[in-house]
DNA sequence: GATTTTAATGCATATTTCGTATTAAACTCC
DNA sequence: GGAGTTTAATACGAAATATGCATTAAAATC
């Protein structure tokens, strides 16, 4: 017994006449009765009786079987269109880390919020996370997408896409004398004392200091890590030090805190979306894809 | 998409190895892989991961389309087993008319009770009429079997069988002289004032009567119709004449009356089962089968 | 780095299914 | 009641499909 069969059965049914089931089917007559027969003989009794030639009519045994074919044949497409759907990625579940900064511009609500009313039956799941953490949990498996900032180099099982061309700047206090110059300069900063988050040695801000220093031709000054960039400027509005956050980290508004480029070190840290190179989901190859149409999504 | 590849499919979500797989299915490995790769294609995705030629495991469309898989096989096993029961007549519904005097000797019950305990999940209903409307009824398709009386003819489109070669016979008031015989002639009815019931006409009751007179050398004398054997029997126990019953009809035991052979008239009046000639119905089939086997079965 | 394991692919074959043409049976219409 | 029509089954060759064997490709194991 295949569906094939059931499907001529149910069309059968319905006509009561194999010619305009076969046409109904695409099929020639032929082939309707062979089907039928075939059926038939699979389950070792007649279905329809047509012992006069005109006037198809179910047996017994065919009309107890017909709605249970109905079922059958019902189930199955259910069961395909699901599949269907769930091979396009428009339903199942998907766990996205992001980095809190992402959040601030609203970057990673975007990108969800865009997602989500193309695939709305997908459930997201969010979690906020730091970049080295999301790496990690990426490569076990435990993530299927990270949104978290441009690493100089990634484990191999991993692939990134650029999200958001961010810079980073300086956040300094408004009474700061700096905080007058529209721009820095690397030498501007030979004296700060600079206030990092407890990330930001993994995540690649410790080495950010330390070019500028190097630039500046100074030995950086490193106050002891805190929480996260809030805290960051929070320190920096309470004149404890400066602090090197996303441009986005603008968003906040910290009273008492201006941001300010340095003109002469490139400080670039975008926000990247990454994903197991080898993973197969659909769903996470149509956020990827998705992510790409408009690599600067709007911030709202 | 057909049940062929969902076979394969969840044979393989079992065995998560192509070869073993293959085995279990009495294939080869290169089928299951093209089966698998036929079915994916229909559903547009991978279901299985194999980008890492050892350990194949799910994909996440492959697990959400697995129990979907197994839903649609299991209810198509359940269908086709429905369907080969109802084709070997062990499930669906059978009406079956009776004549009283079938019952009387328990031919009608013993019959259908043989036939519920080798098929228990039919549904068997049972109306008591007479033979002319049985007949009737059968060709209509509102009956599937006829307990009835033997006829001299019967429609085309109906068959029927002999159960129980039964006899017709006189029934005597045990007051009347002819009782203290243990045969009786033709001749010994001359006087006789005959009781029929009201169908005894067209089920060929007068017809034997009127063979009687004809043997005996007397024209019969008919009473006004009564309304059953049991009608008739009472009314001999009363004095108002002679009837004539079936042998069956010994098993009332009815006071005051006693049943006789005649001699020198065949008075035969076996019950037969009838069913129609185009009758598909796996339960009729067996059924009239189950009849034939004993076409004398008891009466117990 | 050689060997083993495992799934995919190439190719010829076997099976199945299909369509065209025909047949057989029943119904219809005159 | 006989000729024509309708309708399902059958015969047969062709097309499509699935299968098995042999081989290849890729990864894992030692």
């Amino acid at each position: 017994m295949e569906l094939a069969h059931l499907r001529v059965f149910e069309t059968l049914a319905d006509e009561l006449h194999f010619a305009r089931a076969a046409d109904r089917l695409g099929l020639t007559q032929p082939a309707v009765s062979r089907q039928i027969a075939a059926l038939e003989a699979s389950l070792g009794g007649k279905l329809f009786d047509r012992a006069k030639r005109s006037q198809v009519t179910l047996t017994a045994t065919g009309a107890l079987f017909l709605p249970e074919a109905r079922a059958i044949l019902r189930q199955a497409e259910r069961g395909e269109a699901l599949a269907r759907r769930a091979a396009r990625g428009e339903v199942g579940r998907l766990e996205i880390g992001y980095v809190a900064s992402a959040a601030w511009g609203g970057v990673a609500a975007a990108l969800v919020r865009r997602f989500l009313t193309r695939a709305p039956k997908v459930e997201v799941h969010l979690q906020e996370l730091e970049t080295p953490r999301q790496i990690e949990e990426l490569a076990a498996g435990r993530l299927d997408l990270g949104i978290f900032r441009t690493r100089p180099a990634y484990p191999t099982e991993l692939k990134v896409q650029p999200l958001l061309q961010d810079t980073l700047q300086i956040a300094l206090p408004d009474s700061d004398p700096r905080a007058a110059q529209p721009v820095l300069h690397a030498a501007d900063l030979a004296d700060a004392r600079f206030i990092l988050p407890h990330f930001g040695e993994e995540a690649g801000f410790l080495a950010r200091i330390q070019a500028l220093g190097q630039a500046g031709g100074f030995p950086p000054e490193i106050q002891p890590p805190v929480r996260d960039f809030l805290t960051v400027l929070t320190s920096v509005s309470a004149g404890l030090g400066v602090g090197l956050v996303p441009e986005s980290a603008g968003a906040l508004h910290l009273q008492g805190v201006v941001l300010r480029r340095v003109a002469d070190v490139a400080l670039n840290s975008g926000l990247v979306l990454g994903a197991r190179r080898a993973d197969s989901s659909p769903l996470v190859r149509r956020f990827l894809q998705m992510a790409q149409e408009r690599p600067k999504s709007g911030h709202g």
